[in-house]
DNA sequence: CCTGGGTGAGACATTGCTGTCTCATTCGGG
DNA sequence: CCCGAATGAGACAGCAATGTCTCACCCAGG
């Protein structure tokens, strides 16, 4: 028995990944576990929610690690992270969404924590004079987190072929739709 | 008296844009109007949601009509483009994230018409040499969606000036975060 | 001055989800 | 074998939002 909570945690990323309004019964069912059992885990849906983030959270900060954001040139860190986060995409899509409904409420430290890490990550890419300077290293974090989603959707709905999902994000968000100048 | 569908439905955009699950009575205090007014002009909240699809979309086709999308370069028609659609950024985010609750519903006629419109403007940007080749026009498609979901969330939060919105959609989506070769 | 359409306020039942509880069952360790 | 912890199934009340309805009101046009 003794449920694994963490596996509990994966398979409600999933479902709420693809439907994000779904009850805390369809969660539990798509957990292969009762309502009653899924309570025992989470106080309630806030609960899981804030596991959720916890989790997303310290995915984030793993790939971060990962990837050695502040090793080497600044595009190939992002290419790195890119892939190193793209199991978590999801997750993240669904987190990102979610976030906008807190309005006011203060975000969680861990999430200032990885704002910083990617704005870092930007800035030095522009301090080395790899990236332009005209697009802000916030706006660049907010960029990424919405192509992840976007990414993410369109993964989900069979618009792009998964394997391409870190080519298509990374190369789009460093070089662009335009055609590069022969080198 | 007789309210004003039209203005109702802006100021029903403008709030689920700041908070996608408000309530209809918080809906139709915004508006200025009672609950039973707004219930009288719009059945339900489903029939909410659909009339602002149907504002979303034909804004949307405002946009693509105003843009000229099929003249010129089609990074200037994207350019032109993302200026036309960007009073509409706030309630494209909000239908953007709506639609991935409809799960396998068939999604509205309308949007497959823009999806091939920007699809189209995006091909024909890689016919004419333009656009580079490895990046699907769909890919393109949805990350320009991605991104205005995030560059309008990242101004209502205060992170991007409004004034800057336009440049920075534009721009990351066409050149990318490289700095360009000196031409 | 009337009259009627449009409105606001509020009551009401309904619905769907939540959170809590109980009870029987099962499974694993001692 | 026996016991206890964990679970599943279900009952139950509470709650928030919805959808419907009634009634009083107001104001513009006849």
């Amino acid at each position: 028995m003794a449920v694994d909570r963490d596996q509990v945690l994966r398979s409600a990323a999933a479902l709420l990944t693809r439907k994000a309004t779904s009850t805390m019964d369809e969660v539990a069912r798509a957990a292969g576990i009762s309502r009653a059992t899924l309570h025992r885990h989470f106080a309630g849906r806030d609960a899981l929610v804030r596991a959720l983030e916890a989790l997303g959270i310290a995915e984030c900060e793993a790939a971060l690690e990962a990837a050695r954001a502040d090793e080497g040139p600044a595009a190939d860190a992002v290419r790195r992270l890119v892939r190193a986060i793209e199991p978590s995409a999801g997750l993240l899509a669904f987190l990102y969404t979610e976030n906008q409904l807190f309005e006011g409420e203060e975000q969680n430290r861990g999430w200032a924590r990885i704002d910083a890490g990617l704005t870092e990550l930007f800035r030095r890419g522009q301090e080395s004079g790899e990236f332009r300077i005209d697009l802000t290293p916030v706006w660049l974090t907010e960029a990424l987190y919405g192509l992840l989603a976007s990414g993410a959707w369109a993964v989900a709905e069979g618009r792009v072929a998964r394997n391409d999902f870190t080519h298509m994000i990374a190369e789009l968000l460093l070089g662009g739709a335009l055609r590069r100048e022969e080198p």
